[in-house]
RNA sequence: GGGCGUGUAGCUCAGUUGGUUAGAGCGCAUCCCUGAUAAGGAUGAGGUCCCAAGUUCGAGUCUUGGCACGCCCA
């Protein structure tokens, strides 16, 4: 017996009873240990953090990870899945800060720094549950048992030893990072706090003169005009940058005779604000500029290093600063052109000095002038303003400035500018810092070249958003002068400040002379509990020193910092197995991946950190690999598809975010509609990488829509399987593995294929189809479109399949066409099963066991996920008939149009429709089958005519994908004369020429049939509805024999619903009675009386009142009547 | 300010290499079915394809420039 249910189903309610059947029977353990020996589909999971709640989001990223290892596992692979933790880094940090109701870093030192991280540490677990019950519910599997955790011994180790490699390689160094920096409070802000405050603030504008020196010609006695919105920078000026390309002109302010040196697009401008006439004495390209030497405004560096030479490594010499230099974000949009460097206050400005440094040879270089101190306030270096605040000094600089005449102009400037996000009134400045960086820039060619090699979906992401940020690669700024992360592997020498790197714990051990692991020893003698991973993290490594190799009797201590979370999640490929130091052979296997999934904001996280930490430790120009087992893997690593998903955003438009509630908890989704209906919303939606608009609405569509439309259609076949007691299962099948059609093929009263209906050799067809379209849609990445197939196909064999079959499930007799019926749904629900398993597994599991496991037990599998996905069979598909039967689906939709527009409803039978077809290929089929379409439609009779001038008129196109290309110009020509030709001419000639040679004004062409589309239309004055390649014609007169039939129709529809209301069951008996004052309908009862009583059980119909019955009016064909009706009593 | 993306029906979204009548689901209207039945189905109305210019015989689709929104970066 099949299963069937009272009722509606309760999908998660099924979904619980799988998810046990799952955990109980270790059916994801089987999945893989079943691939043993397949070749392996190597999936990455990149690592959440269990730090905040799970939102749908996430769902939508964890159904993709689970969908493709699903599909592939089917395919044949053997795809682990190891489940990851991010656990480091400050957002860790500012989670524990709140609850210890503390905010800066003096605050935690403060608190301690031990307790603080232990706190750290608990901290990471705090959701845990609830990503882990998300997870299951979800239906993702993953390995949660054996996740990679990143404040693990192992993971960190294995990070220390890429750190130590790049560091013996010289690509891990320490340089200045100018950082967005909160002077007030002496820290650093990330990215995103700096986002958080910005605000609109109106600054000084000043235009200031740098006079240049040693220029000849007319640029002698000339001054640069340079703009700034910063004046405290002034003091630190180094440079003035101009764009080489950029045309600048010489002009001359004919009020004060100033010659000023500006670009020349900005001259009018300047002249507008400052209200003088600038007159262009002469123009030339920035690049003449180049060299230049000028006077800062303040001499405060100046006057001892103003002359000061350096010798260049190309030979020469050139001075140190002060000089006119290149740069190629100088633009026109606002000030002068010209631009003010200070290269400890900006970005792009270090840039600049950067570059200038590398023309010189080691130590001959400018270094980096700063005037002001971590504090905000300028130093002794400025004497004037010393112990100021720079933002504070900005009035009395520009005010100085125009007492020695070297200020042009001053206004305000309007701008967004950022401020503190904790304390509202502290602007932010940019600050030289020091820090450690990898040097990247050095492998961006190679990291181009590897992005070439990867499968972006969707395409734009590699040449566009990751591409370009490739090509804009800056070394990566690795260190965070923060508590809880990776520590730097670093140990410097006291004396020589000579490093050396390590690469794990018991390298530190074995080092002459070590201390300072009784800090370690003596915290875990007080909390015996705590996790021995945390003596690879601070304080307890901090407290490690040993002896110095490069000095005697000096010793050896760590660096403070410890590295970006990002770098962690980045050496997930090699870290997660703690490769080098173990895990050699898991690695060597799982690397690189063949897919990964994250949303679009991880181009800059994770796409990138694991993208560069290959490309530097895996990649040819790497020597890390000593591994000689394992040779250099070729591009792309470490992985090769990638599918980046849109961001996903609440109800409203808006970012989800848990303080605005704009979304449903994922567990509220699960309870009502299930976990299946939330996945195949997320993959037949939409492409997976557009920016969804979470829609609750829409994940309750997907029940009706596919769920519960494929639900009815095993409902179906099990209510009438157990009636007439079909069943596959046989003696003859001993085992049947995952059931097959070669299978199946040996069971009693399955008879092959030619054997059996048009309509079964359809479905098949369209089967087999359909799971040919998977499966390449699937091996492409492509959900959305293999999607879409299955909800056609799932709708075809409901409401086409299944609607059209009804009548054999129902006849009496069991005979061969009934078990064709039977078998041919069967195996579609079958094959269904495996088809959708990937995406929604709960229904697949639920229908596997139902339709396979309950007959034939242990003989089958015992999962639908331990089967193989489905091979299309294409020697079932018959595209003719796939055609056919589309057309006539057309024919019907068409008829009941032109019902609709005649407003002739069903009800009334009609006499005929005819039907004319503009290619008449199939017609003869067509024919044959015209009861389905006189049924469907309640017709009489259905005509094929092609002698139809009266209903249609022909008209005649040009097939323009064909003609287009051929014609060109002509085009126009063409259609005119198609439009005024007379078409039934034309086909003549056509019909025994096969072609026809038309005069045009421009040419002669020749045109053969597949040129020309003919098309139908229908002519007014008919019940007509056209298509694309049929009009079909309803014929409207009503006989009198016909109104009664429509009658008695109406009547049986109005009995019908009054049982209904009265709650009969389907075998209850009635009695009617039907009073009304009308002819018609009498002809009707007498006519059809016997049909009526048959469809509606009744045991009487009479034309008079029921006793003791209250009566109900109806309303049939404009009529009022009086409607009895009693329920016999048995 | 820069980069990337998005803009199609009331809503959520498709739209293949440019091609004649731009699609789906929901909602709405009308209707059908009543032996899948607290379901199911059909038909229809609804669109200046963000705007403008250009390329082309022909643009929702290609190019350029705007506008709006989102993300990333500054």
């Amino acid at each position: 017996m099949f299963r069937t249910f009272e009722g509606s189903v309760q999908f998660p309610q099924l979904e619980e009873e799988v998810l046990a059947f799952w955990r109980d029977h270790e059916i994801f353990e089987k999945s893989i240990d079943q691939r043993k020996d397949a070749p392996a589909f190597v999936f990455y999971e990149g690592p959440p953090t269990a730090n905040g709640l799970p939102h749908p989001g996430h769902c939508l990223t964890r159904s993709i990870k689970d969908l493709f290892p699903r599909y592939r596992t089917m395919r044949g692979q053997r795809c682990e899945r190891k489940a990851g933790w991010d656990t480091h880094g400050l957002p860790v940090e500012v989670e524990v800060c709140k609850e210890l109701g503390i905010h800066s870093k003096e605050e935690i030192e403060e608190f301690g720094m031990e307790p603080f991280i232990q706190k750290c540490q608990q901290s990471v677990w705090r959701y845990m549950q609830d990503w882990e019950k998300l997870t299951e519910r979800l239906g993702f599997w993953v390995h949660l048992k054996d996740a990679y955790v990143t404040y693990h011994q192992s993971y960190v180790e294995s990070v220390w030893w890429s750190l130590k490699n790049l560091f013996e390689r010289g690509l891990l160094y320490q340089g200045h990072k100018i950082v967005w920096w909160w002077a007030q409070g002496g820290t650093a802000l990330s990215a995103g706090e700096v986002g958080e405050g910005y605000r609109e603030v109106a600054d000084p504008s000043v235009y200031v003169k740098f006079p240049l020196i040693d220029a000849e010609d007319t640029l002698k006695d000339a001054e640069l005009l340079v703009w700034t919105t910063t004046p405290w920078t002034l003091p630190s000026n180094q440079f003035a940058a101009v764009s080489a390309d950029l045309e600048y002109s010489l002009v001359k302010d004919s009020e004060t005779g100033e010659k000023l040196v500006l670009a020349s697009a900005l001259v009018e401008t300047v002249g507008e604000k400052v209200k003088h006439e600038l007159k262009v004495l002469e123009t030339f390209p920035g690049q003449e500029l180049l060299g230049l030497r000028y006077r800062p405004p303040f001499d405060y560096y100046y006057k001892s290093l103003g002359d000061t030479l350096g010798k260049l490594k190309e030979g020469g010499e050139d001075y140190l600063a002060w000089r006119v230099v290149p740069c190629d974000f100088v633009n026109t949009d606002s000030g002068t052109g010209v631009v003010h460097q200070a290269p400890a206050f900006g970005e792009d400005d270090y840039q600049v000095l950067t570059q200038e440094q590398a023309k010189f040879e080691f130590g001959e270089g400018p270094d980096l002038i700063c005037a002001v101190g971590p504090n905000g306030k300028f130093t002794s270096e400025a004497p004037d303003y010393e112990g100021r605040w720079v933002k504070e000094a900005d009035k009395d600089i520009s005010r100085q400035l125009r007492q020695e005449g070297k200020l042009y102009h001053l206004d305000q400037y309007l701008h967004k500018y950022p401020f503190c996000w904790r304390a509202e009134e502290d602007p932010l400045i940019q600050y030289p810092r020091q820090s450690w960086f990898v040097r990247t820039t050095q492998f961006k060619d190679e990291m181009l070249a590897n992005n070439q090699g990867i499968k972006w979906l969707p395409s734009h992401i590699q040449s566009g958003r990751f591409g370009n940020f490739l090509e804009t690669n800056v070394d990566w700024a690795l260190s965070r002068e923060r508590f809880w992360g990776t520590p730097l592997p670093i140990w410097v020498c006291e004396k020589t400040g000579k490093m050396e790197a390590i690469d794990c714990y018991q390298e530190l051990l074995a080092k002459p002379g070590v201390s300072g692991t009784e800090v370690w020893e003596a915290a875990k003698e007080q909390n015996p509990d705590l996790p021995e991973d945390l003596k690879v993290h601070r304080p307890y490594i901090d407290a490690i020193e040993y002896d110095s190799p490069f000095d005697k009797g000096s010793r050896m201590r760590r660096v403070p910092e410890v590295i970006d979370c990002w770098y962690d999640s980045g050496s997930m490929p090699f870290a997660q197995w703690g490769y080098p130091h173990k895990g050699k052979e898991q690695f060597n296997d799982q690397y690189p991946a063949d897919f990964i999934s994250e949303a679009i904001d991880q181009t800059r996280g994770w796409f990138y950190t694991q993208l560069a930490l290959s490309t530097l430790l895996f990649g040819p120009g790497a020597n890390a690999e000593k591994d000689p087992n394992r040779p250099v893997t070729p591009y792309p690593h470490p992985f090769k598809n990638c599918i980046v998903l849109g961001l996903m955003l609440g109800e409203d438009g808006k970012k989800m975010s848990k303080s605005k509630k704009n979304y449903r908890e994922p567990k509220e989704i699960f309870d009502r509609y299930g976990a299946d209906a939330l996945r195949w919303y997320f993959f037949a939606n939409q492409p997976p990488w557009t920016e969804i608009r979470y829609n609750e609405q829409s994940i309750k569509e997907s029940v009706p829509e596919f769920l519960l439309r494929l639900w009815n259609c095993y409902s179906f076949f099990a209510i009438y399987a157990n009636i007439d007691e079909f069943s596959p299962d046989t003696e003859r099948l001993t085992t049947v593995g995952d059931l097959n059609a070669a299978a199946m093929a040996k069971a009693e009263h399955y008879s092959p294929l030619e054997k059996r209906s048009e309509l079964d050799r359809w479905i098949l067809s369209e089967l087999e189809q359909t799971t040919q379209t998977v499966v390449e849609r699937m091996d492409a990445f492509d959900n959305f479109a293999a999607c879409k197939s299955l909800t056609t196909f799932v709708d075809a064999l409901s409401n086409w399949y299944v609607r059209r079959s009804r009548s054999r499930f129902w006849a009496s007799e069991k005979n061969a066409d009934k078990w064709d019926a039977y078998w041919t749904l069967y195996e579609c629900l079958v094959q269904l099963a495996k088809l959708i398993a990937p995406f929604t597994p709960f229904l697949a599991e639920t229908l596997w066991r139902y339709l396979v496991v309950v007959p034939f037990g242990d003989r089958a599998k015992e999962s639908v996920h331990l089967c193989n996905f489905p091979e299309p069979n294409l020697d079932r598909v018959d595209e003719s008939l796939s055609r056919q039967m589309e057309m006539i689906r057309e024919m019907v939709s068409l008829g009941r149009s032109a019902r609709q527009s005649a407003k002739l409803k069903v009800r009334q039978p009609l006499s005929k429709v005819e039907v004319i077809l503009a290619d008449t290929t199939h017609q003869a089929w067509l024919e044959e089958h015209a009861e389905l379409v006189a049924e469907e439609l309640n017709v009489k009779n259905v005509e094929f005519t092609q002698d139809a001038d009266q209903y249609i008129e022909y008209k005649i196109l040009p097939d323009l994908k064909r003609l287009g290309p051929k014609l060109g110009k002509a085009i126009p020509e063409l259609r005119k004369y198609l439009q005024q030709a007379d078409p039934r001419k034309l086909l003549a000639t056509m019909q025994k020429e096969k072609e026809v040679t038309i005069e045009l004004p421009s040419k002669e062409v020749t045109l053969g049939e597949e040129d020309l589309l003919i098309r139908l239309e229908a002519k007014p004055g008919w019940s007509a509805a056209q298509g694309d390649e049929a009009v079909v014609v309803l014929s409207t007169e009503i006989t009198p024999q016909l109104i009664a039939e429509g009658l008695a129709r109406e009547v049986i529809h109005a009995i019908q619903n009054q049982r209904k209301e009265m709650g009969c069951e389907y075998t209850d008996r009635i009695e009617v009675g039907l009073v009304g004052d009308d002819e018609e309908l009498a002809m009707a009862l007498e006519q059809f009386g016997d049909y009526i009583q048959g469809e509606t059980l009744a045991t009487c119909l009479q034309s008079e009142p029921l006793s003791k019955v209250d009566p109900s009016s109806i309303k049939v064909a404009g009529q009022d009547y009086e409607l009895y009706l009693r329920k016999v009593s048995q």
